[in-house]
DNA sequence: AGATATTAGTACGAAGTTCGAAGTAAATCA
DNA sequence: TGATTTACTTCGAACTTCGTACTAATATCT
């Protein structure tokens, strides 16, 4: 028997709905994204995102999030512009393909979250969302920046 | 309020995990390792690793599986030698370097997982580590290979 | 206001990571 | 034994990441 390791669990987890996620992307047609840009797509707001703001949330450098919107932008997943609000600043957006993207991808999420909560049972699974979350909102830095990510946008 | 989107908290904790144990490591003067290597260092049992389970538990390629090892000879994490009971495989073996540095990355996961259990509470931290340690039993592939990931060996 | 410091993002380049394709050797199957 | 599978390696190309250094815009201080 396995006794828990935390780290090893969190990270099959994480893994595990990140690559099928993926993978039903990339199936659904749209194999000109990588894993690395999808993360950062996939914590653009609605309203669309500063720059910093993603590298923050996806947890990469500065330098690594401009590279990959621009790689997004360049694909078609992604709009840059100025930000009204500091014009230092760049608001990446959605575009309707990075839309229908989101949409595929939450889809499978939402499949592999219904079988987890077969396989856990729904009050295990219900405790499970609810205290990762709680425990995301004490850790994450990103919220502390303010915006909020996208409920239906769902990582890939 | 931030909605619970599951698979951003499981990255935000996960990697806040590796991060922390990592930057412990590198703390303790350990700065000749990355954290890919990490990540296969730590699923090396006491009893040394086959490659292709390394592979398979740190969900790479055998063919990165092969490289990040290869650096882990050089810098001393590891030694290899053929698998007595199937010459084709090669065990990856810890050494005393790596076991040190396991100590050290083992001690800052307690120190995470205390303050995560403060956090939470006795009760939700159980029901976390517990129902997680489920999840990966049910979806690991590692674990249908038969090793066991080694307990005091935590994730860089 | 004017000087200074900080913040947002960019450019470049080097190092690290990853894996497909193709190959070798050992084990297993028929 | 011959055919197939398995474990790992080699090579090469694409992708990812970030340190250093830079520009422009905003914030702060006097």
């Amino acid at each position: 028997m396995t006794q828990p390791n935390l780290g090893i669990s969190l990270f099959v987890a994480t893994r595990e709905l990140e690559q099928r996620a993926f993978n039903a992307v990339a199936a659904a047609g749209y194999g000109d994204i990588t894993l690395a840009q999808a993360r950062v797509l996939s914590r653009v707001n609605d309203d669309g995102s500063r720059l910093g703001d993603l590298a923050e949330a996806a947890r990469v450098s500065k330098q690594t999030a401009t590279h990959l919107v621009a790689e997004l932008v360049a694909s078609g997943y992604l709009t840059v512009e100025p930000d009204p609000a500091d014009r230092r600043a760049k608001l990446a957006k959605l575009t309707k393909k990075s839309r229908t993207v989101a949409k595929i991808a939450g889809a499978e999420v939402a499949r592999i979250e219904h079988q987890w909560r077969e396989l856990l049972g729904p009050a295990q699974y219900e405790q499970l969302v609810d205290t990762l979350h709680d425990l995301r909102t004490a850790i994450d830095p990103y919220l502390s920046v303010g915006s909020q990510p996208t409920p239906s946008v769902a990582r890939k």
